[in-house]
DNA sequence: GCAGAGAGAGAACGATCGTTCTCTACTTCG
DNA sequence: CGAAGTAGAGAACGATCGTTCTCTCTCTGC
């Protein structure tokens, strides 16, 4: 068995049992057994819980970025590439295991606990919103839009997920569309 | 001392705490300590800690309607009632204690292990959803309006508990701004 | 003054968690 | 074939948590 395909299966592993029951829930007993590793491999490749966690977070980072990429990037023009992060937002609703946003709920699970996890989190949100911003300069619009829009998605994330039905996603695009027309239309 | 005065003090003890720290990560000496009670009267008024996290939950919800709801009354005009929304999280955020909304960090920490903590923040976000439909509903906007600038209101919450920074407050409003004129202008 | 109920302080208990240690068995190389 | 290094299974350990129990002190009613 190579080695990085064992950690590989158990942050992998780690990501979905923490999506879907919490991080603290989750013991290291029974995330050696779903992984199907021994405890001893387990700690030969993480030192600790807490770098698992970490794993986790650059693993969630990573399929959260690529994954939204894929879909603006098949978006014919500048607005429908600001328009398509929603419809990347409505599809990850539609899933079964979808729980929130995982930096949301890492952050607040462990943020005022671990500077580690809410250093990650910030990071990927700003991330996020860079990449907001990136698509809303393409598009011609003023500064104030990608943090508008930024807003809408996260809203339509935490909503999602505590309502428990993935309208939200709908609803922030329509809000979207009024906010992007708006900016593009009269850029003052 | 007053039996009720007892509860009070517990339940504000714990509400500061499990907002400072997350909820897991307070324990039950802790909270006795902090609020001055011994463990015996501690058990005496609460049968379980989860009793606790409820009525902490209820409390919250309790400040979070009176406050908005004391901050939307100011307003003159059904419109700057609901961009008043986003004055009452300006006032919000800029506090040293706002550590991002409660109800979405406890469904984040306990929503997956507890059904009814998961339940009272549906419950609560409901609530407030109904509350934003009313206002909106009384300025004569079209139903759509609503679930926008409540997503709108969810958004700037997590984004300025993340972020560390209370700009998101104004940000959202003045997206309201246009979705809210919008709405208005061509009621479609 | 005294018996008894009640409250406070904190020890104690059982469970669980993260982490380490031990023991066994298998593989691999000479 | 034999020895040695390695990996797996799980016991063990220390810490912590929620909860209960015990012991002592105080305050009240007769």
């Amino acid at each position: 068995m190579d080695i990085s395909e064992a950690r590989n299966r158990i942050v992998a592993t780690a990501d979905g049992l923490y999506n879907a029951k919490g991080i603290q829930a989750v013991g290291m007993d029974e995330l050696r057994t779903a992984a199907g590793v021994s405890l001893k491999k387990l700690y030969q490749e993480f030192p600790s819980k807490s770098s698992i966690v970490m794993a986790v977070l650059e693993r969630r980072h990573q399929s959260w970025t690529e994954g939204l990429d894929a879909t603006v990037r098949q978006a014919a023009d500048p607005r429908a590439k600001l328009l398509a992060i929603f419809d990347y937002l409505a599809g990850w609703f539609c899933q079964d295991s979808f729980r929130g946003c995982g930096f949301i709920n890492s952050f607040a699970e462990l943020g005022a606990v671990s500077p580690e996890v809410a250093d990650y989190a910030r990071k990927h949100k700003e991330s996020f919103q860079e990449y907001v911003a990136g698509l809303a300069s393409e598009a011609g619009a003023p500064p104030y839009l990608a943090p508008q829009l930024s807003i809408l998605a996260e809203g339509a994330q935490t909503t999602a997920a505590i309502a428990g039905s993935p309208e939200a996603a709908g609803q922030a695009r329509g809000a979207a569309e009024v906010l992007i027309d708006f900016a593009l239309g009269r850029t003052a």
